[in-house]
DNA sequence: GGGGGATGTCGAATCGATTCGATCCGGACC
DNA sequence: GGTCCGGATCGAATCGATTCGACATCCCCC
C-alpha cells in the first residue's frame, strides 16, 4: 500500500498550486476553464479518488454523519419493521443531502457506548425518545451535538417529531365502544429501559417513563376506559405480546377485547387467543397500533392504528436539515387513522 | 453556541502546553499524575467533552467508521431478519473496538451513492457479496477502501465470510428424497440486482449472479435433483415468496416438495399453498433455509437449514480487526445445520 | 561532584483540505 | 499611454488533535 495520493500530488502534477486545486474540485470561487480541466486531468492521471472527507470536515466542522440512536441491541430494535420503515425513510431523506447515518446502539441500562462519547456527528437523533434525566440525553448536551427525538417527551425542550398516538388510540376505542365493548384488556409497550412482562399495578404505574406508552395509555383515559387487564410487554415483539396476551386472556372473566400498543404485540396476541381456544373476532376482539402491513395473518386483517412511518423518516430529515441549517425546527406532529380489520367485532353476548 | 472548547483551550486554563494535555488524555506517553490530574479537573471546569475524533482521525488517518453496504432500500433489506442478526453481530463485535458502523444504501442499478465516494471509512463491509464487475467495488478499491464480503463471490480476491450454502441445501435435499420425494419445486434468491418475480429459463439462468442464489442451486445439483419448477423471487420476503409460490403451485402437475432458498420466501409459499387449498405437508412439503425463528408459523415449524447468524457477523467484525491491524484475513465459511420441522412429510402416494 | 539515565514537559511539524486576502496579469477605457 | 478593474492564481493561516525530537530536571550512583 503506497501512501494514498492527496490534492497537494494532484496540484504538484498539475501544476498549480494546491489552492487552485482545491477550487476545481469544490467549485467554490472563479477558476480558469482549462486550469480546471487540467487538475482534474492530473486527478485522474493519479487515480485521485476526490478531496478526503476528513479534511473537508476538519476545516468545515462538519462531518456529514447523522448519529442515530437505537435501542439496546440492534436485535431487538430492528426486528421492529416501524423503526425499519421510519429509519429507511431517514436514511432516504438524508442520502440526497449528502449525510449519512452511524448506528449507535444505547448500551445496556448505565453504561454509555464509547461512540456517543467520540464519534463525531453534526446531529444526533433518538429514534425511540428518551427517558427523564436520561443520560444518552446528557452526554450529547455536554458535547454540544444537536439532538432530535422521535417519539417525545417534549418536555426535553427539544426538537420532538411524533404521531397523535393519543387521539389514535382513542379513535380506536371509541370504535369499540360503539361495537358494544365495555370491558378492555390492554397489552402496551414497555414502560421504561427494564424489560419486563407483568402485570402493571399502582406502583410499576407511578414508573411509567416512555413517550408512546404514555401517550397511548392516555387515550383509553380519554374514552373513561380503565383496563380490566393491563400487562407490560417487554418488547415490541411477537413472542412478547404471546406472553402477555396469555396473562391478559388466560383468567376467569377475560376482557371482550385487547388493545395492544403495537402490530407485532396484537399478533402475538392473536397467537395466544389461538393457544387458548378463543376464536377472534367471535370469543376475543384484538386491535393494534402501527398499520403494518402483516402478509401472515392472512385471511386476518388487523384492525389497527395506521401512522405514517416513512413520513415520520422524512420529517426527521427534514428537522436534521433545518437543525443544520441553524434554524430550529417545529415540533412535528403527524396523523394517524384507524383502521378496521377482522379482528374487531360486537362482544359475545 | 459559543465556539466549542478545544484541547488548546484545557491547556491554556491548566497552564500546561497542548502536548501535555494530548497526554493527559490519550496516555500515550510518561505524564506526571499531578499534571495529568490539573489537565482533567480543568477539563471539568470548562466542560470539555474530550478530545475530538475529527483532529484525531486527520492525525492517525484512522476515522473508526466502518462502512457497511446494504441494498438498495433499507426497507427491502432490512425487511430480512437475517440482515438485522448479522448486523447486530457486527455491531457488537464493533462496538467494543471503539468502530462504529455508517450505513450506506447501495443506490439503484448505476447510480452510486455519494457516501460510499466521500464519506470516510477506514473499512467497507458489503452485507451482501458483490455482482460481477460491480461498480461499488471499483469505487471502493478506487479509494484504497479495504473491503470485506459476506457471502460472496471468492473470485473477487477480497476476504469473504460466508457459510457452507451448497453443502446445506444438499442435506436437505439428501432428507427430502430419502422422504421419497422425486419432483421438486424451487423458489430461489433474486439473481442480479433486477427484481423480478418469474419463473427461470436457460437464457436466465446464464445470467445468475449473485452468489448465495447460485451455491444454493448448486445444492441441488449435488443431488441430482433438476426442479420441475424453478421460479426466481424478487426479494427475500414474504409477499415475494407468496407469489413465487403461486407460480410453482398453481399448475396441472405440481412438485411434491418446495425448496425455497429463504425461510421467509418459505412462509410466503405455506402462505400460496394455502391459498391454494393444499395442506401442508400432506399435500406439499415446504423446506426452507436460514433457520429464522418464526413464531407466527406456530403450530407449524419450518424445516430449513440453520446458519449461525450472529457467528456470522461477529467473524466479519474478526476480520475487520484483522483488516485494520494490517493482516490479511482468510476466507471464512461458517457450517450449517439441517433442521427438520413439521412441514416436511413423505410425497402423497 | 560530575556523568548518565529516567522522567516529565514543551515546540513544532504534521495530517488533508478550505478559504481569505494578496498578488499578478491582461484588457478596456479615458 | 496611464489607470483602473476584475478574473485567475497563489500563499499562508486555519481547523483540532497527535507525535517526535529536544530540552530541562532530578535522582542515583560511581
Amino acid at each position: 500500500m503506497t501512501a494514498r495520493t492527496t490534492l497537494a500530488d494532484v496540484a504538484a502534477a498539475a501544476g498549480v498550486s494546491v489552492s487552485t486545486a482545491s477550487l476545481a474540485f469544490s467549485g467554490a470561487g472563479p477558476i480558469a476553464e482549462s486550469t480546471k480541466a487540467r487538475v482534474l486531468a492530473a486527478a485522474e492521471e493519479l487515480d485521485y479518488a476526490g478531496p478526503s472527507a476528513l479534511g473537508r470536515s476538519l476545516r468545515s466542522g462538519r462531518s456529514g454523519i447523522v448519529g442515530v440512536v437505537i435501542g439496546d441491541q440492534l436485535r431487538r430494535s430492528f426486528r421492529d419493521p416501524v423503526s425499519i420503515q421510519v429509519l429507511d425513510g431517514l436514511v432516504g431523506s438524508l442520502g440526497p443531502q449528502g449525510l449519512g447515518v452511524l448506528l449507535i446502539p444505547a448500551g445496556e441500562d448505565g453504561v454509555l457506548p464509547p461512540l456517543l462519547q467520540t464519534a463525531s456527528m453534526d446531529v444526533a437523533v433518538l429514534l425511540w425518545g428518551a427517558h427523564t434525566a436520561d443520560p444518552v440525553l446528557a452526554a450529547l448536551a455536554r458535547r454540544g451535538v444537536p439532538t432530535i427525538l422521535s417519539e417525545g417527551p417534549r418536555s426535553s425542550g427539544l426538537p420532538v417529531v411524533g404521531i397523535d398516538d393519543r387521539a389514535g388510540t382513542a379513535a380506536l376505542v371509541a370504535h369499540l365502544q360503539g361495537l358494544g365493548h365495555r370491558r378492555f384488556g390492554c397489552v402496551t409497550l414497555p414502560f421504561d429501559g427494564a424489560r419486563r412482562c407483568a402485570p402493571v399495578d399502582a406502583a410499576r404505574m407511578r414508573e411509567l417513563d416512555w413517550t408512546p406508552t404514555r401517550h397511548r395509555l392516555a387515550g383509553l383515559a380519554d374514552r373513561s376506559v380503565t383496563p380490566v387487564s393491563l400487562v407490560e410487554a417487554s418488547a415490541s415483539l411477537v413472542e412478547s405480546g404471546q406472553e402477555a396476551g396469555r396473562l391478559v386472556l388466560d383468567v376467569a372473566d377475560p376482557p371482550t377485547v385487547v388493545i395492544a400498543q403495537t402490530d407485532l404485540l396484537a399478533a402475538g396476541v392473536l397467537l395466544a387467543a389461538r393457544d387458548l381456544g378463543l376464536r377472534v373476532p367471535q370469543d376475543v376482539s384484538v386491535a393494534g397500533f402501527d398499520g403494518l402491513d402483516l402478509p401472515w395473518l392472512a385471511p386476518d386483517v388487523l384492525t389497527t392504528v395506521s401512522q405514517p412511518l416513512a413520513a415520520k423518516g422524512e420529517a426527521l430529515g427534514d428537522a436534521v436539515r433545518r437543525l443544520l441549517a441553524g434554524e430550529t425546527p417545529a415540533d412535528v406532529e403527524l396523523p394517524v387513522e384507524l383502521r378496521v380489520g377482522t379482528t374487531t367485532g360486537p362482544p359475545r353476548a
